[in-house]
DNA sequence: CCCTTTTTGTAATGATCGACACAGAAGTAC
DNA sequence: GTACTTCTGTGTCGATCATTACAAAAAGGG
């Protein structure tokens, strides 16, 4: 049970750490000082480090909640889809709209995109690799289901499909990086499902 | 016509400037430092900012050589297929083979992933998404091509499918920049080509 | 009231960053 | 030889980096 005794903190530490996790998402983990935290959040350092450690460690608890709250939106829709196809569309225009740069977030999915092309701390760069391997084992499971039930013929390549379909979200996420809009992305959208087993059109 | 006086330069230009291809290639810009360059290219900093001018400048010089000297084995394979169907397929085949880590080469694409995570000096962003909007310039070209030569319909969505298949090569360099091998890309490959307008398999 | 505890702001720490001043060295031109 | 030009190595510049000492301030417990 934490004691409440001494000077209450005097700023707010969610309100703090999603203005952290916003700047490290916009800017990344080394081209965000200490200084630009500062002024992002409004505290000054000495009570950054009280609350939060260091900044790698802040950076791991920016990431983990963005994680836990753009992540949902996104791809619970995988598994509410009715059919395991549903649910990898589902998945997919949900990230057409997430993906792009709102007036509050900055374009590109955090966690698809960190430490890809720069160097950055081993502890970081083991977290998000770790979320990314989630990220795939969700359509894994999802893709599983559908053999389970009959939707995917048994001979399915599911660790082909299901990294293919994540290739699509992470292409997705460097192009809304790049500035495309949730228009241009449907596009990339409509392609990717044309490749699930069985569509065919001709 | 450049005057060869004064006191000849005593390391490989060609040679330095490769070596600082692989270290940008490999931890991005601004986790590679002048130190690290100096280091790889056995250069002394002075020497180094008379040759290439600064980092920034240097960086630009890696990545045009990069382009030039990686970009064609893997695209080239784009324009040769007799078919569209099968340039794209080439493509995304080299790909999975120069996109895992060699003993000599980093993993990833250094021009599919520079500057997507962490905000890099404006130039280079700049140059880095223009050599990105050519890679979406080839793909397109080919597709138009297949219209043109009746292999694809005419009201196939071309702005679409290109930029499809280019989210499916940048997905693959962030998955290989996570270690996948190319066994595992290949797998990525084969699902993607099913997304071919007009190739069901049910 | 005083004591303890925690936070706050100021200011500073040592380290590292990109870039360069300077002097000596190594060539060509005459 | 001397003049001129360019490159090399040592050392250093100010700026910025993440992190922290320190003392004043703000709360509760007695």
């Amino acid at each position: 049970m934490m004691a409440i005794i001494g000077r209450p903190r005097e700023f707010d530490r969610g309100a703090a750490l999603k203005a952290a996790m916003v700047l490290f998402w916009r800017k990344g983990f080394a081209a965000t000082s200490m200084n630009d935290l500062c002024d992002a959040m409004d505290v000054r350092s000495p009570s950054l480090y009280a609350a939060f450690g260091s900044k790698e460690a802040l950076y791991l608890e920016a990431i983990q909640h963005y994680v836990r709250t753009f992540g949902p939106p996104v791809w619970d829709g995988l598994a509410e889809g009715a059919t395991a196809r549903a649910g990898v569309q589902n998945l997919l225009l949900a990230a057409t709209e997430s993906l792009p740069a709102s007036h509050v977030t900055p374009a590109g999915c955090m966690a698809a995109l960190a430490a890809v092309c720069d160097e950055w701390p081993a502890g970081i760069a083991e977290v998000v690799r770790k979320i990314r391997v989630e990220m795939l084992g969700l359509l894994r499971s999802r893709l599983e289901a559908g053999i389970a039930n009959g939707e995917l013929p048994a001979t399915t390549d599911i660790e082909g499909l299901s990294r293919f379909y994540l290739s699509v979200y992470q292409g997705m996420a460097v192009q809304a990086r790049d500035g495309a809009a949730t228009a241009e992305l449907r596009g990339v959208v409509a392609a990717a499902m044309a490749a699930w087993p069985g569509d065919g059109r001709g």
